[in-house]
Parts: structure tokens; sequence; C-alpha cells
DNA sequence: ACCCGATACGTGAATGTTCAACCATCGTAG
DNA sequence: CTACGATGGTTGAACATTCACGTATCGGGT
């Protein structure tokens, strides 16, 4: 921490239109989710990605890598949607530490009713009026910090 | 809801990089805040907005705007404050439903203490490594992303 | 065969956030 | 001046997340 650590002028102005973004889309996309289906954030991609896995089943601690989401608090969270039914527990044949979460058939049809709004949502906040080039650049952007994330060990 | 609402191949990419952004960078910069300072990412910029305005007092329903935070959240966590004598309240003699925050001496030399390494995270973590152009974009599409959020009233 | 550290969860208490009231004050239309 | 809706803020219960700990299993080394 031996250098000057201010920003200068016009990153402090990124930063603060950055800062915006990271506190208030996210609150935006919950809400709709949660008004539509009575889901939270996380609680979606965690069905999203349970349908994206052969036989829309996944070791829970593999799902808590993808999902960057601790291994407590996951447990919680499925147990939640184990009590309203879209999600089952299951253990796994192979390791008989590990638990299985499948993703029911009641979990899916819930899925696939909310994801159209939420994709519509996400393309209405964030593409919409992007350019190509602009498309580029902050996924270039939003790649490199997730590098510095790994490399700090986040 | 009537158009195509799914994303391109390209648009998915990007929506997955800014995801992890999203969910990850918040945290990181809170984790450090709570490690050094016992702050959480809010409470750090409360503080912080608090030191910006003249004689370190703020209504606190401005503070709520300023925050993008609801008054609730905003009560709890200033009694938090006000426990650990980083803060104080005081009436607003203009309007006697209103309540002022005041940052004691404490809370500042805290603010003053941390901020460094808080900024310098911040560098490390978005700026260092972006050319003065993919700065430039990344604000645009940021700020572009924040009016989206306005015109929809989150 | 046995021991020991690592891995994969589950659980309960502590903490933080949201939600739905509530009260006091303000501004104003009648 | 008074009644009434709007504004500013607090509070407590419900809910979610984090933390610390407990348990069971696994994979070696010896």
């Amino acid at each position: 921490m031996a250098e000057d650590p201010w920003l200068t002028e016009d990153e402090m102005a990124t930063w603060r239109a950055l800062d915006r973004v990271l506190t208030r889309l996210p609150r935006a996309l919950e809400a709709q989710l949660e008004r539509d289906a009575g889901l939270g954030y996380m609680e979606y991609y965690v069905l999203a990605g349970l349908s994206d896995q052969p036989g829309h089943t996944i070791r829970i601690s593999r799902l808590a890598e993808l999902a960057h989401c601790e291994l407590s608090r996951l447990s919680h969270l499925i147990s939640r949607l184990e009590r309203r039914g879209l999600v089952r527990r299951e253990p796994d044949p192979d390791d008989r530490r590990s638990t299985r979460a499948v993703l029911t058939e009641e979990g899916y049809r819930l899925l696939v009713a909310v994801a159209p709004a939420h994709v519509a949502l996400v393309r209405r906040l964030v593409f919409d009026d992007l350019s190509p080039t602009g498309q580029r650049t902050l996924r270039e952007a939003a790649n490199r910090i997730v590098t510095r994330l790994d490399e700090a060990g986040a």
C-alpha cells in the first residue's frame, strides 16, 4: 500500500457509475423475480444452474463453486426451495459425504415460466442501446475484473 | 413482452461476465472493510457520504436518497453506528419530523484510517490495466444502465 | 488395520435486511 | 382554523445470511 491510492477525477466518475450499477441492478432484477415468482436473485440462478446440468442434477458443493456461494448459505437456500417442492435432495451414490440437488418438475416449470420476463428485463436494462463495440469493451472490462478477483482469492 | 426475449451468444457471454462482477466485487470490497474496520459496504458509504457534507451533517431522508437505501434500513444502520459512537442523531431545527445524522470525531477518524486501503483495492481490482478508452466506455455503459434503472423506477 | 487431515455437508445462534405497521409533524384545501 | 393527505422517521416481527461448530466420510500414509 505504499503507492498513492487516490483516484483521478475520471476514475472517480467511473467508479461512482459502476458502484451505482453494482448496488441497484441486482436489486432491480431481484425485485422482478420476487414479484413474479417469489424467488431471490440467488435462488433463481441456482434453479437456472440446475436446469443446465444433465439430469437437472448436481452435487451441492459443485453448485456452490459455480454460484460462488458458501456451502452453508446454499444449504439453507436449498432447504427453502425443498420446502416449496422446487428441488429435492438425493444421496450421491459415488460419495456418501455428498448430497445432490435435483430440480423437480415443478421447479422446472416455475423456471420456464419466469425466465422470459427476467431475460427481457436484462435486455432492457443492459443491452438495449449498447453498441456491439460497447458490449465487447464491457465484456472485456468485466472479465478483467473477474480475473483480478480470482487472483485476489475472493 | 411480445418480442423475442432471448440473448445472443455474445450477449450471453457479456451477461455472465457482468453477473460475476455484480456478485463478487461488492463481496470482495466488503470483506476488506469488514476485516479492517468492522464495516459493511453500505456502512462505509454512509460514513463517506456524511464526510462529504458541510458540517459532516445531513438529513436522514436525504442520505437515504443518496445511498439509494430505504429509510428503514438506514434507520437501523444508523442505530448501529450510533451504538459504536461513529455517528450521532440530532433533531433538525427546521423540521421537527426530521432527524439529522452527524459524523462524530471518532467516526471521521475511522473513515480516514480505512479509506486508503479501500480505494487501493478498488484501484487494483477495477482500474489497474484498464486503458483510458476502456475506462471511458465502461463509464458510459454503466451510466446508460443507471439511466435505464431510473426510467424503470428502481 | 489404524490414524489423521481434508472434504462435504447440516444446524443453531447472531447479525442484517425487509415488511408492515405506527406516531408525529407539515402543508394546504376548504 | 381545522381536517386530511403527504412526509420523515422509528420499531418489531419475519426472513435471509454469516459464523462457528458438529458429524460423517474419504484418501492416504505407516
